[in-house]
DNA sequence: TTTGCTTTTGAACGCTTGTTCATTAAATTG
DNA sequence: CAATTTAATGAACAAGCGTTCAAAAGCAAA
């Protein structure tokens, strides 16, 4: 009983995605078998093949294409000072990441199943979002703008701090992402000013 | 009588938890065998079920001994002003974290392949260690020490950046361990202050 | 040395894993 | 309608999983 109804090619592959993205995000890599995502589009095992080459492609794809999308949005606006740049930076970073929490899960939590290849390019592209905002604290620092002892640190810090807000943060609840875009900024504001 | 003195079970069991530690850590509980752990304890699988009725308990005791441990040590000196139990605190938890990477890796990372019922004990810890932060913030706030509109939010911005640091942080690094308290804390300092 | 308890082995259990592939059915094309 | 292409099935593969348990080995006390 092959092919029940319709032909699906373009239909299934990003409904394999999908389902691998909200599984991994849900139960880990290593816990969701092929069988499990399959299940999930209603097909057999066998056809996930027809849209991935193995497992660690689809972890990979997922992660690589969410990398590129966060480097690709990233303003990158050259005609704001420092501290305005530092302020779309929080706004985009708090927002970018509210929208998709199942991706940021994986990015943040499977780095550790990508085999070496894979994981140096994640890794990279990892690196180059940092660059930017160092580069923002680097130029605000150099202005006097920002207080701020060392660039490197601070980035780190803030990152953590911004991307924390995946823990808590579920749309409708107590706060409203502008509120909660507003008190992060405020606080980021407040560290790396005087 | 008892085999007291040549006895080994007291000297594997604390292996076969090292072990459990440091494979859970760098592979991640779902992707680690029962044989894995007895190979790198240097016994056969099923000797472990001396020490451990399963594999979840194996997970879960490590997370709970963590989190008991940090609560234990979490300072709470009610003689001291809310400025200095926040530097207190601060610098305990870098401190704390720094310390004991796998344990901290795992707690954060682990929380899903935990049981219905082990995940809530974890959670419960979890939250108490925030809520000691939250009391001094709360507390600040009131003496008009610290200016922060929600100290909840701030409880978890502070602990995510503070938490970070072990995504970076190695000993004999580029920094040493002063240094990044002493960091942390100017930014916390400057960001709960107006 | 013998007795008795503790600890480990090693095989076995039923089940799941990622992946392959010949087969078959549906959709598309001529 | 017939021929072809596309996509899904379902069985099979070898390997690995957590866990159990009778048997063996190791050691302490008598």
């Amino acid at each position: 009983m092959a092919r029940t109804t319709g032909s699906h090619s373009d239909i299934t592959g990003p409904r394999v995605r999908a389902a691998a993205l909200r599984l991994f995000a849900a139960g880990g890599y290593a816990a969701v078998s092929m069988r499990a995502i399959a299940a999930e589009v209603g097909v057999q095992a066998g056809a996930l093949y027809n849209y991935t080459p193995d497992k660690q492609s689809l972890l990979f794809d997922l992660m690589q294409g969410h990398m590129t999308d966060l480097l690709a949005q990233t303003p990158s606006q050259s005609g704001r000072s420092p501290m305005q740049q530092l302020q779309d930076f929080v706004a985009f970073h708090i927002r970018f990441h509210a929208d998709r929490p199942d991706e940021v899960f994986i990015a943040y939590m499977e780095l550790r199943n990508l085999t070496e290849e894979n994981f140096a390019v994640i890794e990279g592209l990892r690196r180059a979002y940092e660059d930017r905002l160092e580069a923002i604290l680097r130029a605000g620092a150099a202005t006097g703008e920002f207080a701020v002892a060392d660039t490197k640190i601070v980035t780190l810090a803030i990152i953590a701090m911004l991307t924390g807000v995946n823990t808590w943060y579920r749309a409708g609840g107590r706060l409203s992402l502008d509120e909660v875009v507003a008190q992060y900024w405020d606080m980021v504001r407040k560290a790396v000013t005087a």
